[in-house]
DNA sequence: CAGCCGACTGAACAGGCGTTTAGGGTACTG
DNA sequence: CAGTACCCTAAACGCCTGTTCAGTCGGCTG
């Protein structure tokens, strides 16, 4: 009865079928309304073997974190040193091999979490890299605090990771699908290549009503 | 002892006491870790009243619902109709009073909530009539998708929100205070203003790149 | 072969959960 | 003054939770 191949990467360990199954029902719907039985029973095992082997519920949380965070990482060179392109097509290829993986990523910074909090600071960092590595090529913006800018370029690309259900829904799609992300890249470089406002007025006022409340 | 003045808001009838404990509780840990014995303890009631009152836990819920999506669509007039800085400084005057609120409001948008749903619908038109409006009057780009821009415009604006915590870390405030907000308002701006990149480079790339893989 | 160690399970535990029930108290109403 | 409607609570219900315990099985080691 263990050898149902309800996924891809069937006939584990059963150590390693606990935390698949962790991560896709975790990702699913949030560690609270995720229940020890019922990830133990989508692993084909016991509760009791849950607790065996990673000591408690918290204790399988911190070893998914570890995990997702550790394959989100060996990809991390790839996206960074190569393009972006490249990255995402490869997303894009494999269709939902990554999906329960980036749901739990959602999950981990959305919720607190040790782990997901160093993720992000992470991305911010790169982030930051890329803004200055970009404005001393030149085919980047100059900005006046680089560090908050990389915070909002982050948040950018993270927001439709989080808000998945929301950005479907708006784009007519299931999900953060393929589809999906190929309706957001254009309009996503759009946005960063002409900006929002044709000229500095909008700027310069929020500037200038800054500066009279705290001078 | 119903007397005790915990919040702002004391000596409400116990119906709008327990409402405004399960604002303030289900904004800080979310539905599901938060028990209907916290509430009518914050309440200052009995579990039963709260289920008298709201029939169950999922009644209670969309009451908040409608509650915090009243409140906040009381104020989105005055939010679209006069400038934005004056609803912002509104909000930073006061400090927490709007906190528990808002902390609610991400909680909707997250996790599943029709009213949350109709709330993120009704931003991602509004910011869809700033968007054109502004094109009109010649003082915001024109773009080739306006709804998908005015979705990633909204996003942008709704991150911060969602993310709190990280921004906060990020910024070294505690959560999304008014000291963060300032923090981030001119980046914003800078950003939304100049965009990001110097030159069309990267958007041609990425519209070569689509169109070479979807003829 | 004996011993042992780790994987694994069925059953049970205590506790928290949302909810129900029965009823007390109070205030308006005929 | 009796009736009634409503606010409110103490106690309990059944269920589900995470976790524990005792014990079985199988393979490896002395």
């Amino acid at each position: 009865m263990c050898s149902a191949p309800l996924d891809g990467s069937a006939d584990l360990t059963a150590k390693a079928r606990i935390r698949t199954a962790a991560i896709q029902l975790f990702g699913q719907a949030g560690y609270a309304r995720t229940s020890v039985r019922a990830i133990a029973a989508q692993a084909g095992v016991s509760p009791a073997l849950v607790v065996h082997h990673f000591g408690s519920k918290e204790g399988l949380k911190r070893a998914c974190d570890q995990y997702v965070a550790g394959e989100l990482l060996d990809t991390e060179a790839a996206a960074y040193d190569q393009d972006l392109l490249g990255t995402m097509q490869r997303w894009l290829a494999e269709p939902a091999a990554f999906a329960a993986e980036f749901d739990y990523l959602s999950r981990m910074i959305l919720e607190g979490s040790a782990t997901g909090d160093a993720l992000f600071d992470r991305l911010v960092e790169r982030t930051e890299a890329l803004l200055t590595h970009g404005a001393q090529a030149g085919h980047m913006s100059r900005f006046s605090d680089v560090r908050t800018t990389s915070l909002l370029v982050a948040l950018l690309g993270l927001a439709p990771l989080l808000l998945s259900r929301q950005v479907g829904r708006a784009l007519d799609e299931s999900g953060l699908n393929a589809a999906a992300l190929q309706k957001l890249a254009l309009p996503t470089l759009e946005l960063l290549t002409y900006g929002l406002y044709t000229g500095p007025e909008a700027l310069e006022a929020t500037r200038a009503a800054m500066e009279s409340v705290e001078p």
